[in-house]
DNA sequence: CCCACCATTTTGAGTAGTCAAAATAATTTC
DNA sequence: GAAATTATTTTGACTACTCAAAATGGTGGG
């Protein structure tokens, strides 16, 4: 059984690698689990020994298969924890990455299961982000982004990648939840800044950051 | 905040004193852990350091109140849990406490008082054992047992002290369960059994010692 | 009263994970 | 193409458990 600490560093190995081709670097992975790089270093030899990851030293890490299951089935918990957290128990969505980030290494493949099932397999969390299959496949869909769509066009919000409590919060004040219907009126990449339209409403100004992690698909 | 080992031998001791008058022997406390008495010797130390027992060399150990208040937390997380995966998943009660063992370290205060809400503050989980409440209070009630009452007189079983799968799904084949109404027909000390009787159904003989952990009070 | 037996404590050692800080390698800069 | 910067690795040390096995202290029987 992999510890909590294991479990930590695959599921963030499995986030990052969607976000990085090839190998993640230590330093991402350091950052990410707020550990300093030489532990880091230490524990992936480890998990390279155990047969979990790939080490390529001074240049960086990647999951092997058996690996990268075992990351998709704490990522699986915590993705039906959150929308368990938020459907069921009424959390608000700000709220519940913080608690799934506890109990993913503490709830059974059976307990999970009859969860998925009260909540009628849902195939996303309440961010939008997709929840593997029992069977550890994951829908990964390339969306374009609020920093990066065309001017004008409505669009429809399908995903927000950023987990802070502050920012969500933010973006639910102005509306901004998945499968809402908004237009980027404004991008101005010297500035930084993207102003964002939804139809009833004020213009919400956003950084070209944040606009970056919110993931669109055309609407209509 | 305490670790999850500091949590479980604050709640076994918790428990172990409900059974035990004046100080838990160590020796109780490391069969009840699992671990050799060493270890719980080391680490009672630690606790007493802590200020969350009572340890008198060659003696025993006893919670302090801030012990006790941790302690009751963890059983009311516990308890809780139970019954939500009984009531909300439909899981059977032999399953739960395994279950509950390890969830009750990671859930947080503000998801519990939810599950509190959403189960209608139960008083009790399915196996019949008191919910400590929000504020540290345990309804702890003195009860017969089935090794213990009057015979030929109708019973209502209110509470199964024994945790083991086991012994539940057995209970369970018998109609054994809390609110169940039966008689105990006979009870033969020499050969240390017990029978009882429900209204519709087969006799069932128990060893005393279970019988002992299937408390009753008195029925109509 | 002494011995044997029991529970408990001590001692020494091991594992998993972490940090701080020095050493090393790779990359960028000039 | 050497020097400076930055990322990574190494080293040594620490915390929180844990076990095995030896030492110790009470208790109860003869």
């Amino acid at each position: 059984m992999p510890s909590v600490t294991v479990e930590n560093y695959l599921k963030h190995l499995l986030l990052l690698a969607e976000e990085t081709a090839g190998l993640v670097p230590m330093g991402a992975l350091s950052t990410a689990l707020a550990v300093v790089p030489g532990t880091v270093t230490t524990m992936v030899k480890s998990l390279a020994a155990a047969g979990l990851v790939v080490h390529r030293p001074r240049q960086g890490v990647k999951l092997t298969a058996a690996g990268r299951r075992l990351a998709l089935g704490v990522l699986r918990k915590h993705r039906l924890v959150e929308t368990f957290l938020v459907q069921v128990l009424k959390m608000h969505w700000s709220a519940v990455n913080a608690e799934a980030e506890q109990l993913e290494h503490a709830i059974s493949d059976t307990v999970l299961d009859r969860l998925d099932a009260l909540l009628g397999h849902p195939a996303t969390d309440p961010h939008g982000d997709p929840i593997p299959s029992r069977h550890g496949k994951l829908r990964s869909q390339v969306y374009a982004t609020l920093a990066t769509c065309p001017l004008a066009r409505p669009v429809r919000l399908v995903r927000i990648t950023e987990q802070s409590a502050e920012f969500l919060q933010f973006a639910e004040q102005h509306g901004l939840l998945p499968g809402a219907s908004v237009r980027v009126t404004d991008r101005n990449l010297a500035a930084g800044l993207v102003t964002v339209q939804r139809p009833r409403g004020q213009p919400v100004a956003l950084s070209l950051a944040a606009a970056g992690r919110i993931l669109i698909e055309p609407a209509r």
